[in-house]
DNA sequence: GTCTATATGGCGATAGAC
DNA sequence: GTCTATCGCCATATAGAC
């Protein structure tokens, strides 16, 4: 990225300031995050982030569609690809779960504010060019010519996602379950990414 | 139960307490919830709150408690009794997702707590006498003589609460996305309990 | 644009009468 | 045990100098 060889000085105080909230509501909440939190962060003071973003409902706004975008516009590029459906499958879970594993805090994230204030959720979600009806009509395409058992799409498609995304965000738990270290996590998740596209071709292959 | 034929007065100020916190808790999460809003809910005074819990913490910590225990009780039942796995896989499933229909804000609030604050929710876990590794044993002892692709027992037991409790806290969002309404969502979840069973079995299945 | 200082309101918690 | 009144703090937000 053209960024990379640059000082982090480089960065526009509103960038900065994205930056910080980005961290800050995605490991608090929106309940949970200080503005002071969000400008020690950032390296400015409070004042400014009023000045940029008025209100702290403006900046999680902010925050939340960028995070919902990155989520979804992942999935579309492996969905649109023209290979078969096992393959396809493989890259989808392959990739995902490796974007989930950079972006680990995403998930729970949006899931947390979804229960704790889903109208207003919602809307942002309709605000946003990505949408993740879209990625299903795509899904549905492209697993209607394959020969499977009677599959429902759209349960296949909720199964691959909560297949995905439910390790990650129950991460903590599992951990505790299982008494996993860190690292012994990690392995459990490349294991995963191996043969969950097995287990969910298994599940839905004419035999 | 009980308490059924009797007016709501029967209950003492301590469970209406408890009621009360815990609809406000689930909806809210900790850092959402007001204690005037949990003092309205039961009816009572906010100094009261503080009379019988003292803190908002020690309030909180006996409903994330309860809830904590709740959702995995209802588990242990089911996989310990003794019948064919797969026909304790349709009742687990079955009777998993039914406690969750009806106590929808349960995984939600539990996933979201973890997330912001994943030390002291941990503790919590620690501190109740239902443990989910101890329901982890019990299931692998009763997978492990069946005659099955070879299953990591640990991916077999993370895909099943995977696909029983991420729909129902992703709920909004896939009632959006498929422009679902509240009753077409529970035609949805009532095909799953169904499905679920068919597709994980398909998936570990020798063929 | 960026800072310091301050206003304003809300929340958890306590004091004290009954 | 239950209430009213209030304290003290902290968080969002604004005013105003530089």
């Amino acid at each position: 990225m053209w960024l990379n060889l640059m000082a982090k000085k480089a960065l526009t105080t509103e960038e900065k300031i994205l930056e910080a909230a980005k961290k800050v509501f995605h490991r608090k909440g929106y309940e949970g995050a200080r503005m002071q939190e969000i400008a020690d962060e950032a390296g400015i003071n409070k004042a400014l982030l009023h000045y940029y973003f008025r209100t702290k409902e403006n900046l999680f706004d902010a925050v939340f569609k960028a995070a919902f975008r990155e989520i979804f516009t992942k999935l579309f590029t492996t969905v649109d690809s023209n290979v078969p459906l096992e393959e396809k499958l493989k890259n989808l879970i392959n990739e995902y779960i490796c974007f989930l594993q950079k972006n680990s805090y995403i998930p729970g994230f949006i899931l947390a504010e979804l229960n704790q204030n889903p109208e207003k959720i919602i809307e942002v979600f309709k605000s946003v060019p990505v949408s993740p009806s879209l990625l299903f009509e795509r899904m549905k395409k492209s697993v209607n010519d394959e020969k499977l058992e009677k599959t429902d799409v759209r349960e296949l498609f909720i199964n691959i996602l909560s297949l995905c995304i439910f390790p990650i965000i129950a991460r903590p738990m599992i951990q505790h379950i299982f008494e996993f270290s860190d690292e012994e996590f990690d392995q459990f998740i490349e294991k995963r990414k191996k043969e969950l596209p097995v287990f969910i071709m298994n599940a839905i292959r004419k035999k």
